[in-house]
DNA sequence: CTGTTAGCGCTTTCAG
DNA sequence: CTGAAAGCGCTAACAG
């Protein structure tokens, strides 16, 4: 290319390629090479940090590439290596605070390691779900991590990526796999502890506002709310579950519900904070008095908590944590022997968060 | 799971070839083109529907890969074409619902039109903007959506995608450029309206808790509030404005400060929802009786404004269409002239919403 | 330590 | 309406 003037593609037709937005042509690393009179696999090399490389070629390259304004096209890159860097993302919906810190969480990790984060929401929806894993796949993401629709029974729309082992992290809402790696709490206990609590501050007529128990969160939070009942001698019968979302608005109809029995609950345990907020406001309008009337006890240590009168007690969960952790294990993973070994499960540690709504002692 | 037991890859050797997930080829054009007879480039055209193929051809070609699941390959195609089909997304954060719902109107305007969405957020640091700028620019989105840091001053940082004739869209949090789209409310009108709401309730004392007004939107609004109370004669002093983050915690002290005062105010305009919640729950733990000693507006439509009690008067947002106009232009100007015509800002209505938080009549 | 040589899978003129 | 051929920019053997 030494003789070659600057000309090539001076000539270029004006034809409207409505594509291109690049009017003035990439620098590549043949344009490098040439510059530095060395071959485009020695640039690639010295961009990678190869260690076949010495030093001084390698910073000569990196210095020019810098200088010029090189930035690597990821396509060809990924062409090649098939590797994306990109994880793919599928949350129940983005709208929930908790969410937000999982993925604060993910991005942090993610992008400590090189990775983007392509994310999507199911809003719930199994059907949507199984859109978003089809899209994420044919965007050949690296890995996934997913928290479950809440109708999600099965994983039937994830087998293509066990069928090419592509690593898979399920955190919060999960389902077992043997080839999946799990990120959640205790949530059985965490719900234990909750319920315990209310019943430790002299509630003996509770109530557990939740999700249909056929996620796993929902069906362990359940589990230890029974099993705070038995332990205390206090039989549970089925009235005492109100099934909704978890929405608001679920907990507004959750009050309408409580108020309108005639045997009144003295607490509740509700799976969500949100809905619980919702559920005092609307209890508290028609003169119910929390905490002493009605104790109340809500979950993920929402800031909403705070902000409502009383103030919420309710179980701390750590998101950011667990999409850190989520994130850097799939990573690892990735990095590493493509599954995760032996470990099938973290859990993180939760903690009751006890404030005005349910101190009645 | 039939007949095959679970030892599939129990003899994969244990060389550690990070990279590839893919045991078996992927199905390519030439794969179709074989088993069809025809040419790789008939095969290309027939998957995009080309207008100069047969019908027939096209139905033969589109059949054969669902059957056997080919799926194209974005790095091969975007490498020729030059488009990624994916559009990035800056937001300041993630963790608040407007943001929230705004993705939510971008993401089904993206879905809707064959693109993708990239999403990062800056934490409202110029710096971290400009990295996600770089982030984005680098992984070459088609396009970019962007919602100002609070403390960006200027565009330098989106300087390389005016060069390429990217195009850009600011929402909400904006900066005027030529070249940019920016959708918006108007919030100085919003805030007139907040505040002429609080004067008409009988509030003469007045205090605007916000956000510096370096960035247009705490500016308007201040410039709302101030219009409103210069038309009702109302004089303006510096003390009347508090100065934070608008986070919850700036709530809490901008009450604190609010008590602190000889002169008490009577009306309070906050800049945003979860902050003006936040000091209506610090106030009324003191014994502040709102609306009647103080009456309050937020900024928003937050959930959170009808889980306090009293329920937050506010201005109503509409994030998710914001989003989706936001985003349907975007891919217009992308499908189009790739530049926005004449239009340069785009309007959205926005309400006052009057609850219990301001009603002294 | 560096260069040569092939492609990765797809799109797109240019010719039929 | 269809095919042949030429890359897009990069990486990875393989050979010095």
């Amino acid at each position: 290319m030494a003789a070659t003037d600057c000309t090539i593609f001076a000539e270029n037709p004006p034809t409207r390629r409505s594509h291109t937005h690049t009017m003035e042509k990439e620098i590549t690393i043949y344009d490098l090479a040439e510059k530095l009179n060395i071959s485009p696999a020695t640039v690639s090399r010295g961009l990678q940090d190869h260690p076949a490389i010495s030093k001084k070629t390698k910073k000569r390259i990196q210095e020019l590439a810098e200088q010029i304004g090189y930035r690597s096209n990821h396509f060809a890159r990924n062409l090649r290596s098939k590797q994306t860097h990109t994880l793919g993302v599928i949350v129940p919906r983005l709208d929930s605070y908790f969410v937000s810190t999982v993925i604060a969480g993910m991005e942090d990790a993610a992008v400590g390691h090189g990775y983007k984060l392509i994310i999507s929401q199911s809003s719930e929806q199994a059907a949507k779900e199984a859109t978003s894993a089809k899209t994420l796949y044919d965007s050949r993401v690296d890995g996934l991590l997913v928290s479950l629709a809440v109708d999600t029974e099965n994983l039937e729309h994830f087998y293509i990526y066990f069928q090419k082992k592509i690593p898979l992290v399920f955190f919060d809402r999960v389902l077992a796999h043997e080839q999946c790696l799990e990120v959640l709490i205790d949530n059985r206990k965490a719900a234990y502890e909750a319920t315990r609590h209310l019943i430790d501050q002299g509630c003996r007529r509770l109530v557990h506002i939740t999700a249909p128990p056929k996620r796993n969160v929902y069906a362990d939070r359940l589990a230890g709310f029974k099993q705070a009942l038995a332990e205390a001698g206090i039989p549970f019968f089925e009235d005492q579950l109100i099934i909704g979302n978890l929405r608001q608005n679920d907990g507004h109809k959750a009050a309408q519900n409580i108020l309108s029995r005639t045997s009144r609950p003295d607490g509740i345990f509700v799976a969500n904070d949100y809905c619980a907020a919702a559920c005092l406001a609307s209890l508290k309008k028609t003169g119910v008095r929390i905490p002493q009337d009605m104790a109340i006890v809500g979950f993920n240590n929402d800031p909403v908590c705070t902000v409502v009168e009383p103030n919420l007690s309710t179980i701390n969960y750590p998101g950011y944590e667990m999409g850190h952790i989520a994130a850097t294990n799939l990573i690892q993973a990735l990095n590493g022997s493509m599954d995760f070994g032996t470990t099938n499960s973290i859990l993180l540690r939760s903690e009751l968060v006890v404030r005005e709504s349910s101190k009645r002692n």
